[in-house]
DNA sequence: CAAAGGTCCTGCTCGC
DNA sequence: TGCGAGCAGGACCTTT
């Protein structure tokens, strides 16, 4: 997300809107009808993010816009055709328009008038994994008492905002620690560890423009290329590229991860 | 048929 | 036994 929003903030930052169309308004949450009457004649003031929460500021008040596990936005020409997937579209009064783009419907677009932090899905988010806030210390403490397994727990929101899995599992094989391990029972030390891999990870994510496994795109439609610095998110039956060992896959919570039972205890 | 990068919501379990 | 907190799994949907 961090990777779209640098990418479309200086296409549509001070642009005002021309016209909403709703293609598809049923994704997570329908996308209110009455942001076709409201949002023309607004312009963007701010375009900026929350975990995985695209945050677009207006003076009456701000789009909320998450693209899910499929979603992709991206500005192109107002006469550019409609892909089948592009699911609602701002056209700006300069000819450009952007589209989301979301084959799996599981993103959303909302409309708050309130401060933005204020609303429900926003409001009990963690601190940011980039900000200053995040320490070993904090997540050390936060940690104390808690059996459950520290992978489950870093893509929880509500401890951290928006690490989602591949980082997670990333950051997990910087720091030496095995993705089932109970999150109580991690070092001080190792937290320490774990707050600068991830923070590592990310910034890396993002230099590289995002990770591309089967449809990410990023603004401008292309690839990122993170995908290539993978460790072991994906690598499966391949050798760790700091031990030989072979990379494991399962499954927990329902959702993959990847260790090296040499490297991560 | 299984699985895919997310995460809210529902209901279950656990501990007091 | 009853309650709240915390957590796991379901659900959302389409494509490969």
């Amino acid at each position: 997300m961090e990777t779209t929003r640098r990418g479309i903030e200086p296409l549509i930052q001070h642009q005002t809107i021309k016209q909403f169309i709703i293609r598809q308004g049923k994704l997570r949450w329908t996308v209110p009808a009455k942001l076709k009457k409201l949002l023309p004649g607004l312009s963007i003031e701010s375009v900026s993010r929350r975990a995985k929460y695209l945050l677009l500021g207006t003076n009456k008040g701000h789009l909320i816009v998450h693209l899910g596990m499929s979603g992709s936005l991206r500005v192109v020409d107002s006469g550019t055709c409609f892909h089948a997937h592009d699911r609602v579209a701002w056209e700006f009064t300069n000819g450009r328009s952007l589209r989301l783009r979301d084959v799996r419907r599981f993103g959303a677009v909302l409309w708050t008038e309130d401060p933005p932090e204020q609303h429900r899905l926003l409001a009990s988010l963690g601190p940011e994994p980039l900000g200053p806030d995040l320490t070993g210390e904090l997540l050390f403490q936060k940690s104390r008492n808690c059996r459950r397994a520290i992978r489950d727990w870093l893509l929880d929101g509500k401890v951290l905002a928006g690490v989602g899995n591949i980082y997670a599992n990333e950051a997990l094989f910087h720091a030496g620690i095995r993705p089932t391990r109970a999150t109580g029972r991690v070092s001080r030390a190792s937290y320490d560890k774990l707050a600068r891999s991830i923070k590592r990870v990310l910034r890396q994510a993002i230099k590289a423009g995002g990770t591309t496994l089967r449809d990410f795109q990023n603004a401008d439609g292309r690839a990122g290329y993170f995908q290539q610095k993978l460790v072991v998110y994906g690598r499966d039956g391949q050798t760790c590229h700091q031990c030989g060992s072979i990379i494991k896959a399962r499954k927990l919570s329902n959702r993959r991860v990847f260790y090296c039972t040499n490297c991560q205890l």
